[in-house]
DNA sequence: CTGTAATTCAACCATATGGTTGAACGACTC
DNA sequence: GAGTCGTTCAACCATATGGTTGAATTACAG
Protein backbone atom coordinates (compact mmCIF):
# COMPACT_ATOMS: atom_id res chain seq x y z
CA UNK A 1 0.00 0.00 0.00
CA UNK A 2 3.05 2.07 0.54
CA UNK A 3 3.83 2.63 -3.02
CA UNK A 4 0.32 3.51 -4.33
CA UNK A 5 0.30 6.42 -1.06
CA UNK A 6 4.05 7.48 -2.77
CA UNK A 7 2.61 7.75 -6.11
CA UNK A 8 0.39 11.01 -6.01
CA UNK A 9 2.96 13.99 -6.29
CA UNK A 10 0.07 15.96 -3.44
CA UNK A 11 0.81 12.77 -1.43
CA UNK A 12 4.37 13.17 -1.65
CA UNK A 13 4.10 17.16 -0.92
CA UNK A 14 2.94 16.53 2.08
CA UNK A 15 5.18 14.07 3.32
CA UNK A 16 7.90 16.84 2.39
CA UNK A 17 5.83 19.13 4.43
CA UNK A 18 5.36 17.12 7.60
CA UNK A 19 9.08 16.38 7.34
CA UNK A 20 9.63 19.81 8.78
CA UNK A 21 7.37 19.27 11.75
CA UNK A 22 3.82 18.25 12.59
CA UNK A 23 0.98 19.74 10.75
CA UNK A 24 -2.75 20.07 11.01
CA UNK A 25 -4.79 18.99 7.97
CA UNK A 26 -5.85 22.04 7.46
CA UNK A 27 -2.03 23.15 7.19
CA UNK A 28 -1.01 20.23 5.24
CA UNK A 29 -4.01 21.14 2.63
CA UNK A 30 -3.24 24.87 2.00
CA UNK A 31 -0.65 24.56 -0.48
CA UNK A 32 -2.59 23.08 -3.11
CA UNK A 33 -5.47 24.13 -5.44
CA UNK A 34 -8.04 21.79 -3.69
CA UNK A 35 -11.05 21.62 -1.61
CA UNK A 36 -9.92 21.00 1.92
CA UNK A 37 -12.73 17.80 1.64
CA UNK A 38 -10.28 16.36 -1.49
CA UNK A 39 -6.68 16.97 0.60
CA UNK A 40 -8.42 15.47 3.37
CA UNK A 41 -8.73 12.53 1.72
CA UNK A 42 -5.02 12.69 0.57
CA UNK A 43 -4.48 12.37 4.32
CA UNK A 44 -6.33 9.43 4.77
CA UNK A 45 -4.76 7.54 2.08
CA UNK A 46 -1.15 8.34 3.71
CA UNK A 47 -2.98 7.37 7.43
CA UNK A 48 -4.14 4.01 5.70
CA UNK A 49 -0.76 3.57 4.19
CA UNK A 50 0.74 3.83 7.85
CA UNK A 51 2.43 7.07 6.77
CA UNK A 52 1.28 9.27 9.09
CA UNK A 53 0.08 9.52 12.94
CA UNK A 54 -2.49 11.86 14.03
CA UNK A 55 -2.97 12.99 17.52
CA UNK A 56 -5.76 15.73 18.52
CA UNK A 57 -5.51 18.85 20.00
CA UNK A 58 -8.33 20.91 20.56
CA UNK A 59 -10.67 20.97 17.26
CA UNK A 60 -7.33 20.23 15.46
CA UNK A 61 -5.60 17.20 13.98
CA UNK A 62 -2.22 17.50 14.07
CA UNK A 63 -0.23 14.92 12.02
CA UNK A 64 3.57 13.41 11.88
CA UNK A 65 5.40 11.90 9.81
CA UNK A 66 5.52 7.97 10.79
CA UNK A 67 8.85 6.86 8.71
CA UNK A 68 8.67 3.04 9.25
CA UNK A 69 6.58 2.05 6.30
CA UNK A 70 9.35 4.31 3.99
CA UNK A 71 12.47 2.12 5.27
CA UNK A 72 10.33 -0.86 4.14
CA UNK A 73 9.66 0.23 0.64
CA UNK A 74 13.36 1.57 0.62
CA UNK A 75 14.28 -2.22 2.00
CA UNK A 76 12.46 -3.71 -0.86
CA UNK A 77 14.07 -2.02 -3.44
CA UNK A 78 17.04 -2.65 -2.31
CA UNK A 79 16.33 -5.84 -3.75
CA UNK A 80 17.34 -4.53 -6.74
CA UNK A 81 20.47 -2.52 -5.78
CA UNK A 82 22.49 -4.88 -7.66
CA UNK A 83 21.24 -4.46 -11.12
CA UNK A 84 22.65 -0.69 -10.87
CA UNK A 85 25.62 -1.05 -9.26
CA UNK A 86 26.72 -4.12 -11.61
CA UNK A 87 26.91 -2.63 -14.80
CA UNK A 88 23.32 -3.01 -15.91
CA UNK A 89 23.91 -3.76 -19.65
CA UNK A 90 26.32 -6.54 -19.08
CA UNK A 91 23.93 -8.40 -16.88
CA UNK A 92 21.63 -9.94 -19.43
CA UNK A 93 25.13 -11.75 -21.01
CA UNK A 94 26.12 -12.79 -17.50
CA UNK A 95 22.90 -14.35 -16.69
CA UNK A 96 22.27 -15.88 -19.82
CA UNK A 97 26.12 -17.26 -19.47
CA UNK A 98 25.61 -18.64 -16.19
CA UNK A 99 21.56 -19.46 -15.93
CA UNK A 100 21.83 -21.93 -13.02
CA UNK A 101 24.77 -19.64 -11.12
CA UNK A 102 24.51 -16.48 -8.97
CA UNK A 103 25.18 -13.43 -10.56
CA UNK A 104 28.12 -12.70 -7.57
CA UNK B 1 5.43 7.13 -12.64
CA UNK B 2 7.55 4.50 -11.17
CA UNK B 3 6.00 4.33 -7.86
CA UNK B 4 2.41 3.83 -9.49
CA UNK B 5 4.27 1.02 -11.42
CA UNK B 6 5.31 -0.44 -8.53
CA UNK B 7 2.25 -0.09 -6.31
CA UNK B 8 0.66 -3.55 -8.25
CA UNK B 9 1.40 -6.89 -6.80
CA UNK B 10 1.33 -8.26 -10.35
CA UNK B 11 4.00 -5.89 -11.94
CA UNK B 12 6.12 -6.29 -8.90
CA UNK B 13 6.09 -9.97 -9.30
CA UNK B 14 7.00 -9.52 -13.27
CA UNK B 15 9.83 -7.41 -12.10
CA UNK B 16 10.97 -10.47 -9.92
CA UNK B 17 10.59 -13.00 -12.52
CA UNK B 18 12.46 -10.43 -14.94
CA UNK B 19 15.43 -10.22 -12.52
CA UNK B 20 15.79 -13.82 -13.28
CA UNK B 21 16.43 -12.55 -16.70
CA UNK B 22 14.47 -11.75 -20.49
CA UNK B 23 11.14 -13.11 -20.36
CA UNK B 24 8.57 -12.91 -23.20
CA UNK B 25 5.36 -11.36 -22.72
CA UNK B 26 3.62 -14.50 -22.84
CA UNK B 27 6.22 -16.07 -20.18
CA UNK B 28 5.66 -13.45 -17.81
CA UNK B 29 2.38 -13.23 -18.26
CA UNK B 30 1.59 -17.36 -17.43
CA UNK B 31 2.21 -16.98 -13.87
CA UNK B 32 -1.14 -14.81 -13.19
CA UNK B 33 -4.62 -16.19 -13.52
CA UNK B 34 -5.44 -13.48 -15.85
CA UNK B 35 -5.63 -13.14 -19.81
CA UNK B 36 -2.59 -12.76 -21.96
CA UNK B 37 -4.51 -9.16 -22.95
CA UNK B 38 -4.06 -8.18 -19.25
CA UNK B 39 -1.04 -9.11 -18.23
CA UNK B 40 0.03 -7.28 -21.55
CA UNK B 41 -1.47 -4.43 -19.93
CA UNK B 42 0.65 -4.51 -16.93
CA UNK B 43 3.77 -5.35 -19.31
CA UNK B 44 2.66 -1.87 -20.77
CA UNK B 45 2.58 0.13 -17.61
CA UNK B 46 5.86 -0.72 -16.60
CA UNK B 47 7.48 -0.13 -20.10
CA UNK B 48 5.52 3.22 -19.72
CA UNK B 49 7.52 3.61 -16.23
CA UNK B 50 10.56 2.70 -17.86
CA UNK B 51 11.33 -0.31 -16.24
CA UNK B 52 11.79 -2.53 -19.03
CA UNK B 53 12.71 -2.75 -22.09
CA UNK B 54 11.94 -4.80 -25.21
CA UNK B 55 13.61 -6.61 -27.62
CA UNK B 56 11.32 -8.12 -30.67
CA UNK B 57 12.90 -11.89 -31.46
CA UNK B 58 11.12 -13.28 -34.19
CA UNK B 59 7.04 -13.25 -32.96
CA UNK B 60 8.17 -13.01 -29.68
CA UNK B 61 8.98 -9.61 -27.30
CA UNK B 62 11.64 -10.19 -24.98
CA UNK B 63 11.84 -7.77 -21.87
CA UNK B 64 14.32 -7.25 -19.45
CA UNK B 65 14.81 -4.93 -16.96
CA UNK B 66 15.71 -1.50 -16.91
CA UNK B 67 16.77 -0.72 -13.27
CA UNK B 68 17.24 3.13 -13.94
CA UNK B 69 13.66 4.17 -12.28
CA UNK B 70 14.01 2.20 -9.65
CA UNK B 71 17.65 3.39 -8.67
CA UNK B 72 15.95 6.58 -8.75
CA UNK B 73 12.81 5.59 -6.72
CA UNK B 74 15.44 4.59 -3.90
CA UNK B 75 17.10 8.06 -4.23
CA UNK B 76 14.06 9.51 -3.14
CA UNK B 77 13.14 7.73 -0.17
CA UNK B 78 16.79 8.37 0.75
CA UNK B 79 15.81 11.90 2.03
CA UNK B 80 13.80 10.32 4.03
CA UNK B 81 16.33 7.98 5.79
CA UNK B 82 17.19 10.22 8.65
CA UNK B 83 13.47 9.62 9.65
CA UNK B 84 13.59 6.23 10.39
CA UNK B 85 17.72 5.84 11.35
CA UNK B 86 17.50 8.89 14.07
CA UNK B 87 15.24 7.31 16.64
CA UNK B 88 11.59 7.99 15.09
CA UNK B 89 9.56 7.92 18.55
CA UNK B 90 11.59 10.87 19.75
CA UNK B 91 12.04 13.04 16.35
CA UNK B 92 8.99 15.00 17.43
CA UNK B 93 9.83 16.40 20.17
CA UNK B 94 12.96 17.21 18.56
CA UNK B 95 11.40 19.10 16.34
CA UNK B 96 9.14 21.01 18.89
CA UNK B 97 11.95 22.25 20.83
CA UNK B 98 13.70 23.38 17.75
CA UNK B 99 11.40 24.29 15.29
CA UNK B 100 13.41 26.62 13.53
CA UNK B 101 16.75 24.65 13.57
CA UNK B 102 18.40 21.58 12.19
CA UNK B 103 17.59 18.14 13.77
CA UNK B 104 21.39 17.54 13.14
C1' DC C 1 -0.60 -20.74 -49.29
C1' DT C 2 -2.32 -22.48 -44.74
C1' DG C 3 -2.07 -22.78 -40.09
C1' DT C 4 -0.70 -21.51 -35.67
C1' DA C 5 1.80 -19.08 -31.98
C1' DA C 6 2.86 -14.46 -29.83
C1' DT C 7 1.29 -10.31 -29.74
C1' DT C 8 -1.56 -6.14 -30.47
C1' DC C 9 -5.74 -3.62 -30.63
C1' DA C 10 -10.50 -2.12 -29.76
C1' DA C 11 -14.59 -2.42 -27.30
C1' DC C 12 -16.58 -3.14 -23.26
C1' DC C 13 -17.49 -3.62 -18.09
C1' DA C 14 -17.11 -2.94 -12.94
C1' DT C 15 -14.90 -0.69 -9.61
C1' DA C 16 -11.47 2.61 -7.70
C1' DT C 17 -9.63 7.20 -7.63
C1' DG C 18 -9.46 12.14 -7.33
C1' DG C 19 -12.08 15.64 -7.15
C1' DT C 20 -16.38 18.50 -5.97
C1' DT C 21 -20.28 20.41 -2.83
C1' DG C 22 -23.03 20.81 1.17
C1' DA C 23 -24.52 19.36 5.59
C1' DA C 24 -23.29 17.89 10.31
C1' DC C 25 -20.23 17.60 14.30
C1' DG C 26 -17.06 18.88 18.24
C1' DA C 27 -14.38 22.32 20.49
C1' DC C 28 -13.06 26.89 21.39
C1' DT C 29 -14.59 32.20 21.85
C1' DC C 30 -17.55 35.46 23.25
C1' DG D 1 -26.28 29.91 24.05
C1' DA D 2 -24.52 31.76 19.39
C1' DG D 3 -21.03 31.90 16.26
C1' DT D 4 -17.10 30.06 14.13
C1' DC D 5 -13.08 27.15 13.15
C1' DG D 6 -11.24 22.66 11.98
C1' DT D 7 -12.77 18.58 10.70
C1' DT D 8 -15.76 14.69 9.19
C1' DC D 9 -19.16 12.63 6.40
C1' DA D 10 -22.22 11.51 2.50
C1' DA D 11 -23.52 12.11 -2.09
C1' DC D 12 -22.19 12.88 -6.38
C1' DC D 13 -19.35 13.25 -10.81
C1' DA D 14 -15.65 12.36 -14.33
C1' DT D 15 -12.04 9.74 -15.39
C1' DA D 16 -8.57 6.07 -14.61
C1' DT D 17 -7.65 1.33 -13.60
C1' DG D 18 -7.80 -3.58 -13.95
C1' DG D 19 -9.95 -6.82 -15.97
C1' DT D 20 -12.59 -9.29 -19.86
C1' DT D 21 -13.48 -10.95 -24.90
C1' DG D 22 -12.84 -11.23 -29.72
C1' DA D 23 -10.84 -9.75 -33.97
C1' DA D 24 -6.58 -8.30 -36.42
C1' DT D 25 -1.61 -8.47 -37.01
C1' DT D 26 3.00 -10.56 -37.60
C1' DA D 27 6.33 -14.24 -38.10
C1' DC D 28 7.60 -18.74 -38.33
C1' DA D 29 6.49 -23.94 -39.86
C1' DG D 30 4.76 -27.03 -43.06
Amino acid sequence: MTFHALADPTRRGMLASLALGEKSIGELAEPYAMSFAGAAKHVKVLEGAGLIARRKVGRAQLCSLRAAPLAEAQQWLRQWERFWTLRLDRLEDLLRDAPEGEAE
